[in-house]
Parts: structure tokens; sequence; C-alpha cells
DNA sequence: CCCTTTAGATTATGACCGTACTACCATAAG
DNA sequence: CTTATGGTAGTACGGTCATAATCTAAAGGG
């Protein structure tokens, strides 16, 4: 009855959607086409919408599916403060950032899924947010909520980071950049929820050192 | 001899930068077409090419002109701990989240000019140093290297959370992580120079709380 | 063993938009 | 009245998303 095998159309969409995630990180949502992105299927374009609603469905299933890599991958190699650590080190790596096509969407996609329509952003917000949460459980078990911003906000930090060092012209400037950062999540990663609680609601957040107190004339 | 007074040109090629400056960030730089950007300036497609080279000229100069906006802006704020502490807050307002047209350019362009000829990055890179060094200026006089770096990685710390505040789903969410950035942005400032060049060559740079290193068993 | 059925893919098509370029035009200064 | 300037309109040619018609090849029925 049946040409091809039960699971051959899932096999093939699951092909679609991993080459196109590379090639939607390389050359950007916008930038890339969908005969290109099926052609790097080893198919042709007409196929696409026997698979896909729109070329935003394939984004978001995209999107989605590298996440859920990164959520795997994550989860077999963190444990403890040490494994977050290493997972800092390795997000902004200079190969990571030389290598945007096989590294994490959102430092190569975000601003453009910010455009997207809301089905899109809803898929991104839950493929981030199931990757944040295993982190943050692992973090803080006794209060979740509170991790979760912070694991995000730590997130963050380490997006515009590999973004702005992938951007900058000056190599040297770029890789300074990408240690500054490292050092920076640390920071972050350490500060502890009473010192948030403490302290910045309003102000300085546990840090007492005020060395950089220039108050310059004021006009 | 002219039919129009000396600058007119300068000034009309100044009325595209503008206008078009908006609608980059709007819609994106493969997403704003030349007829679109000159439709916004009152003129056709046909007069763009008297006025930039190509397209990805007039986005660079838009950028340029943006960053230098902000950076006259900023000087004009900005003195001492308390003017940077309010730029922070202002970057990281919902207000800033919710109207990218009118807001920074690198939170709403950084990734597509990631991709970008080598031009037009290093003209990004001259005007975000041109932006970043009058700030480390101010913040630390007697070290201007070191302060260019930590005042570049602020200023990705809060690209990345503008970015991803603006990609969430979750309004509330969204609101928490700026908070979040506000906070993060501060600790970062507050970190001095012993701390950095002591700890964080290889560790954790001077705050020693360490409630959160729950440490996992081991697999 | 042939032959129908049918899933999945290909090719072709639609209408539109993309950048880049060229020919032409209107106008005011000299 | 000539000249040069800044602009408009039109064009070339390819790429865009999405849809429709056609083809291919294997599985199952007789």
């Amino acid at each position: 009855m049946a040409r091809y095998a039960k699971e051959h159309k899932q096999v093939t969409r699951q092909r679609i959607i991993e080459t196109a995630g590379r090639r939607l990180k390389r050359d950007g949502i916008d930038g890339s086409g969908v005969a290109t992105l099926m052609k790097d299927a080893g198919l042709t374009n007409g196929a696409f919408y026997a698979h896909f609603a729109s070329k935003e469905d394939l984004v978001a299933a995209a999107v989605s599916d590298q996440l859920r890599d990164q959520r795997e991958w994550l989860a077999s190699i963190v444990s403890g403060r040490a494994g977050l650590e290493q997972m800092v080190r390795t997000y902004l790596s200079p190969e990571h950032r030389d290598n945007p096509e096989a590294g994490c969407p959102s430092a190569a996609l975000l601003d453009e899924i910010t455009r997207c329509a809301d089905p899109t952003k809803q898929a991104y917000t839950d493929s981030v947010l199931a990757f944040i949460d295993d982190i943050a459980a692992g973090l803080a078990p006794h209060d979740p909520p509170s991790a979760r911003t912070k694991t995000l906000s730590v997130y963050a930090l380490m997006i515009g980071t590999l973004q702005l060092s992938r951007a900058l012209a000056d190599r040297q400037l770029a890789d300074d950049l990408l240690e500054q950062g490292i050092c920076n999540a640390l920071v972050v990663l350490d500060v502890t929820q009473q010192d948030w609680a403490a302290g910045c609601s309003d102000r300085t957040a546990g840090v007492e050192h005020a060395q950089l107190r220039h108050e310059r004339p004021d006009t």
C-alpha cells in the first residue's frame, strides 16, 4: 500500500529540521530561503509544505529541536557548580563564537526571533524554560522561581557576550570580552539569593567595594 | 549652476539615515527593502544609489549614526556611578524593551550585524568603542584598557538581557528578567579591578559566598 | 506475477519583492 | 539659455513564499 516505511515521513521531517537548524544559524531566518533549506536536506522546495505549515513553523520546530539538544547535552555534562562553570566556559569559548552554525540558536537568532509571530515566540519561550529549569533545579532546589530568573539572566549575559564578540572586528578585543564575560557570569552565579534580597531591590547587592565611584564634577 | 543649496544632499542623506534607523530596528536588516527605506524618507528607490554605494553601506551609516546619538545622550546624562546606574535602569526598562525602533541598535540588530560584511562590522566596532570608551574613561581614568573590556562586557550583558526579554512570551517573566539584569549589571560594575586580578583569572573573583554549591551526587 | 493504490517527492507556476542600475526630467543658478 | 543637480520612473534579473499538477516507486490484492 505505502511505498515508504511508517516513520519515513517523520524521519525526513527530522532531517529537514536538523539541516535547517544549521542553515538558519549561519544565514539567519530572513537570509535562508525555503528552497535552500530543502536543498540542504536533499529535497526540493515543493515537498516543504507537506511537512510544515509555513516557514515560521519550521523555524519554531528547528529552534525547539536545538534547544532540546542543548538541554540533553547540558544534563549529561553539568552537575554541581563545577559543571556549571564548565558550561559557561564552553559557551563563551572562541570555538563557539567562531562556529555559530553548530552553536546556540539564541546567540545566532535571538533578535530575529524577537520579530517573529507569537506562536514562534511561545515555542521559543517554552523550549528555553525547559532548558533553564533543568539548571535552576540543580542550582537551588529549595527556591525554583528565583533560581529560574537568575539562571535566565545568566543565559542572557552569555548570549549578549557571544553576540558582541562575534560582531567586533577586533579579534583581540573579542577574545578579551569572552574572558570578561566568563568572569561576570561566575560572579553573578556566586552571589547568593540573600544578597539579592538584601541589597539589590534598591542598591548594590552585597558587593561592597566602591573604588570605582569617581563622582565627576557635575555640570 | 546648482538647483539646490550646497548642503541639500547632505541633509537628505541624513534624513534617509535617520528614518532608515527606525525601520531597520523595527523590521530587521533583511526585513527592510531599499524601496521601503526610501519611501520612509519621502523618496523613491532610484535615488538611493546616489547617496549610498549599497544597502549595507546605509546599514553601516545608520548604525553608526544611532550609536553616536546614544553616545551624546549618554555623555549628557551620565556622570559618576549614579549616572551609570541610571543609564542601566533606562536601558533595561520595559519602555526600551517595548520600543525597539526607538532604542539601541545593538539590541535590535546585533546578530544580523554579525552576518554583515567586514566593513560594516568595522564601522559597528568603531562606533561602539567610541561610545564605550567615553564611559570607560569616566569609570577608571587610571586604567583605560581594562575599563574598556569591563564596560563592553556590561554592555553585552544589557544587550542580551533586553533581547531575551523581548523574545519571551511570558510578560511577567520578561519583566523579572529586566530587574534581575539591572542587579547583575550593578554587581558587575561594583566589582573592583583588584577583585578581577586576584580571583578571576582562575576562579570566583572576590565574591566569597558559596551557598549555591550543591555538589550533586556525581554520576 | 501483474496491476492498482498511494505516500511522498518533483517540477512547474503564481504573484510578488529583492537589489542594483539606467534613462529621463524638472528646475534653478550662472 | 545652457548646465548641472537631485530626483523620478522604469527595467533587469533573480529570489521569495506558497500552491497545484504531475510523476515515481514500492506495498498489497487478486
